[in-house]
DNA sequence: TTGTAGGCGTTATCAA
DNA sequence: TTGATAACGCCTACAA
């Protein structure tokens, strides 16, 4: 392997006077700077990470930890913060995690390791933030999320606001007639974005003077194809008179259709199906899927805009709402036929 | 940050010692063992990556790079590599990549890293292979390609043939009746993967009596919805007789079913379609997909038990062919309206 | 502008 | 079974 020292012998100059090269110092005399240059490249030389973070204390990078990978919306953001950061002079240092591992100790390995001098949080469970935030000192974003009641002096957010965007999506099945609602969401012990759109539906039962019955109209599931499935048809046993369901995520709501096609039942004239975060499979299912649509844009934004206020502007952290977008998609019917058949 | 030596100025044994108990190696005796875990537990020590691996020269991991972040098809495989690993003592380093970079790069940058003590690509580029592979003297293998022509030490590969697939998938149209088909696939003067599956086709021509005219039937199009979606448009200009389409992965098969509703056409009745992967989403889809399903299972598992056999017991790499499956899907239809129509 | 030397936190070698 | 001590490759005072 070769190493700076190989370099500094073959150029003719010091070790330091290399490194300086290498980091794009500009005490270094062009001749210098030239030769060295040269010799790295004749020699193909890379430094060794390993020793440059041990040494190095401010990496300029940033650390960005996704949960879940195959997060369509994830994936989304993630390619338009790397945009974003790609115009600066920041390294970014992606890692993938999945949905139930702890972020937050994730964090703390990769804080040591990398030294990054922000963090970006895609998604997170505010229990894990609770619970070992506190070990964290350099400025971070939760994106996605919100961390209630629990302030830190360097945790910011940007999220949707999941309480309206849980009722706008039941309020568009209301306006559209429909009164025996499903929900397929997330475990709402665990995942409070579940929990505050389930909130939402609330608000708009009790808006459409009805109360929401949560042990017969909630059903749990994990964010993938089949277990929305299998959970739709737990659903429909438990409460067969449903004309309605909101999913909350869109692959929840395509594995939800799934199961109701299997069960013969046409979407959106039997029964209408509306989903969350309006990733592109929506438009591209069949029927197109009503949505709620996430602005993936804005949120990558906002996240990098407070991140850097953060770090440069020694801003306070703040608590930013991202707002959203009703896609009425076509899987949405006025209701009609299912209630005929009842009668 | 709490370091070796903290824990060992605590526990009042020597760093070596120290060091000897966190490696788990058993020339300690208990009494040491025990007090320094236990310094270890209240400090909540976590050893320094970057100094142990600037150290070491072999850390008992191996490494993945994955091309693509949003292919299911790979995120399939890497779970199952995951489960695998996560059976052994070696650690997993998932890196993902780009789908135009430069997988090979990559890997030296990880040997350097992380040295890791063997490789698995998903998905890669031959051209990369060629360019800068010798640089790499680990076992590695190549997991949905192969190298051909080019033989190195230390590469075995696993892949579907792609060859066999691809007839297989155009087999089937002709099959049902088709003999206007159009093909959607990768730039195949980059994607030697699409390459083959083209030669698949062309021999399924051959085999009926024609010749694929690629110029007219063949239209390149990137692995994503829209891009697949503007590609369809672009076939359906050059080349209006299409009656089936074979779409090289099921993100495309998708995109264009979409662009060919937008105009009117109705799947399989007037046009019928073929993905490729054999994808969750190909039978949570409406219609759902014909596809050409690769067994990731397989694929995976075989992969890392060749990997170990060049690690372990020092085997001369192989190339692997898997089997492949034709999943017949509701997305292609007997010919029959469309020609009606144009007579 | 350049060079020397010390140290980052760990592992490995060698003696004890 | 333990403990000094010398690396690993790089960066950075400090000196020249």
């Amino acid at each position: 392997m070769v190493t700076i020292k190989d370099i500094a012998r073959e150029s003719g100059y010091s070790v330091s006077t290399v490194s300086r090269v290498l980091n794009h110092r500009n005490d270094v005399s062009p001749d210098a700077k030239k030769k060295i240059e040269e010799v790295v490249e004749q020699y193909n030389f890379v430094p060794n990470n390993n020793a440059k973070r041990l040494k190095q204390n401010n990496s300029r990078s940033i650390g960005v930890l996704v949960k879940g990978i195959s997060n369509m919306l994830f994936a989304s953001i993630v390619e338009e913060i790397q945009q974003m950061i790609g115009r600066t002079e920041y390294a970014l240092a992606v890692t993938y995690l999945d949905e139930d591992a702890d972020e937050v100790e994730e964090a703390e390995l990769l804080c040591r390791d990398r030294k990054p001098i922000g963090l970006l949080f895609l998604g997170g469970n505010p229990e894990n933030f609770k619970k070992g935030f506190s070990h964290i000192d350099i400025p971070c974003v939760l994106v996605t999320n919100c961390v209630d009641h629990v302030e830190f002096a360097n945790l910011s957010s940007v999220t949707t606001d999941n309480i309206a965007a849980g009722k706008s999506a039941v309020d568009a099945l209301f306006a559209a007639g429909h009164r025996d609602i499903g929900i397929l969401g997330g475990d709402i012990e665990k995942s409070y974005t579940s929990l505050q759109r389930l909130l939402g539906c609330k608000e708009s039962f009790m808006e459409h003077g009805m109360v929401l019955k949560q042990e017969t109209c909630y059903e749990k599931a994990r964010f993938s194809y089949d277990s929305a499935y299998r959970a739709m048809g737990r659903l429909m046993k438990k409460y067969p008179q449903v004309t309605a369901v909101f999913a909350m995520s869109d692959v929840m709501a395509i594995g939800a259709i799934r199961a109701l096609r299997d069960m013969n039942y046409r979407i959106p004239e039997d029964i209408s199906v509306i989903g969350f975060d309006g990733t592109e499979l929506a438009e591209y299912y069949n029927p197109k899927l009503a949505t709620i649509k996430q602005q993936y844009k804005t949120l990558a934004t906002r996240s990098v805009e407070i991140l850097f206020a953060q770090i440069d502007l020694k801003r306070d952290p703040i608590h930013e709402i991202v707002p959203f977008e009703f896609v009425s998609g076509e899987s949405i019917g006025r209701i009609n036929h299912k209630e005929e058949q009842l009668l």
